[in-house]
DNA sequence: GATGAATGAGTGTTCATTCAT
DNA sequence: CATGAATGAACACTCATTCAT
């Protein structure tokens, strides 16, 4: 028999990305991803049940490669503010060298496809980090306040910041990184 | 000549905010907008030129009054930590009387219809508090940094905090968004 | 507005009977009935809420048809052989007229869309049948037995030998019919 | 050289009979009825030209066993009526012990793929049986009438009162079976 | 012989929009 | 102004069958 194709599931993978990112998560339509991917329709269904778990499966992925490259060299060792700065210029590292995924994970985001996410299995991939700010708290080092609140100012400025849809004056340069990173830290310490 | 009915007009603007808060954005047709609003798909193209036009209308719309809202009591004489803090308590104020309109502005932003609206135009409700940002840099109160990063500190935490999907440990409440507050002042203050 | 097309509506029925009949219920699909009917698939779904509304629908519009056809001078004061002899022929003469509705019916009755139909509603065109052989039971002029037993030789042999797959040999003149009925009759007098 | 596996071909036929029972004609595709017979659907073009092929040789299967099973202790030497009676208990037992293959048949007789069968060859299986009608008609006991009809009084209502979905009341006991072939015997015979 | 991968053609249905009144 | 009828194009998905191993 046939065997799996390794290159058609990587073929979809891409043309996933770069479709979604092209024309957006409505128009992506299976049969145009299948065009971009230079494959049937049909054989869409055979490695994912459906037009959703493409979706998911490609967005978790992502998501877990992200994980794993901002935790690199991760040294819970350090001082608090250098183990949270190393974890910025990961972030932005990654989106730098891998725009189209980071764009992907961003619309996906936002789509309705995003409640199917199983979110607690993502979020093993983060915990480290959240352990990070616990201890700062302990440390009386963090501000002690909802957790949402310290998450969001840690956190999703850095989304912001690399959305060019809603920030198109921010160079992701190292200057600007660490500004950023900066008034990050000063919202979340004590 | 029989004038446009204000009566539709408003029905339809209804309709769409609540069958897309409902139903989400790429589910709600325009054929069941209609009849939400107990009007024929038809009618709809009168009062507007297309589904684009019906939606980016309406987010406009809302847009504009969220902004009226934001500068109620806008005094550009008190101290500059006060003025922003009060656009904090308005913002907020609006999310809390008007959760409807707001989860419509949200999914609209993460939608595709987001790039059709004339941003330049919106942005003009909104100079005042760019205004108190730019004296608040000259008074060498306010790091004198990227515009982006200041707005994304100062402005963005309380769309996120606010999000239900991506907050929901956060708790309107007054000590809470003055916490949240202090965090974003933190964050911008020299 | 435009106005329902009364026209559509029976070039609609006619499609679905000589298609169903043509190449069978499986093979007759949405599109191709449209095509038949000069009408677009879109539109058989402003008549009909999906294919086995318009199916099911047809389907009992004939029936209901055949209902009067064969109750057609109906004369409850004659006696019973006589009525029964009546029914027959009024049904040889509908499937004569009608042949293609009559197919229609059967192909129908052996799909599985024919579990759908309201039986009990369908049943009321025949219920004065059904009190005739009653009658003839209580008189002892029809055996008392399952009435199961006494549809099945009454009614079905006129289904079965109308089915030009099943009997070939059966032409449907005076002499046959009258025959036919005569073996029908043998089975269920006393 | 390797033998087509007599175990593969068995359970492609068990398979099949019982997919069609559970999920009717029209939803059992070829790939549903490999799966149901742990067989790659290729295989099944192995054993069978086509599912057409497959559908029409399990029904032929069925059918030739069915003939076999009602001539069971034929013994042309009796009396019209008791070889008769006998045909009629002997079909109702193999229903009452195969009523799963009985059922596939009644569905495969109303599908599409019965035109596809070579009748004349299936109807040798019951030559004796029309032998005996038409020994019946020389010696004067039964109806010389159109042989169609005969058939139809004498075998359909076999059918007929077995079909669940006609005849729900009918309960195919020792009692309820000798009745019915009284009215058969009542209709045929002089 | 046996298989799972692969596919073009097809399914029923909904869409944004226009038409005729 | 207002409407429901009408539609071609598109949707997600399944089909019977063939291919390469």
């Amino acid at each position: 028999m046939r065997v799996k194709d390794e290159f058609k599931q990587e073929s979809l993978f891409n043309a996933t990305v770069k479709l979604v990112n092209k024309i957006g998560f409505v128009a992506s339509s299976v049969s145009k991803i299948a065009k971009e991917a230079n494959v049937s329709p049909a054989t869409i269904y055979i490695y994912y049940t459906n037009k959703e778990d493409l979706l998911v499966s490609t967005y978790v992925n992502i998501k877990k490669n992200i994980g794993k490259a901002v935790l690199n060299d991760f040294d819970p060792s350090l001082p608090i503010r250098d183990i949270l700065k190393k974890l910025w210029l990961n972030m932005f590292d990654y989106i730098t060298r891998h725009p189209d995924l980071f764009q992907f994970t961003e619309q996906f985001s936002n789509s309705p496809y995003c409640d199917l996410v199983n979110k607690e299995e993502l979020e093993k991939s983060f915990e480290p980090i959240i352990k990070v700010l616990q201890k700062g708290i302990e440390q009386k080092i963090i501000k002690d306040v909802n957790f949402d609140i310290l998450a969001t100012f840690m956190f999703y400025p850095i989304f912001v910041l690399s959305n060019a849809r809603l920030c198109n004056n921010f160079q992701k340069n190292e200057k600007n990184i660490e500004t950023a990173f900066q008034l990050a830290w000063d919202a979340i310490k004590l």
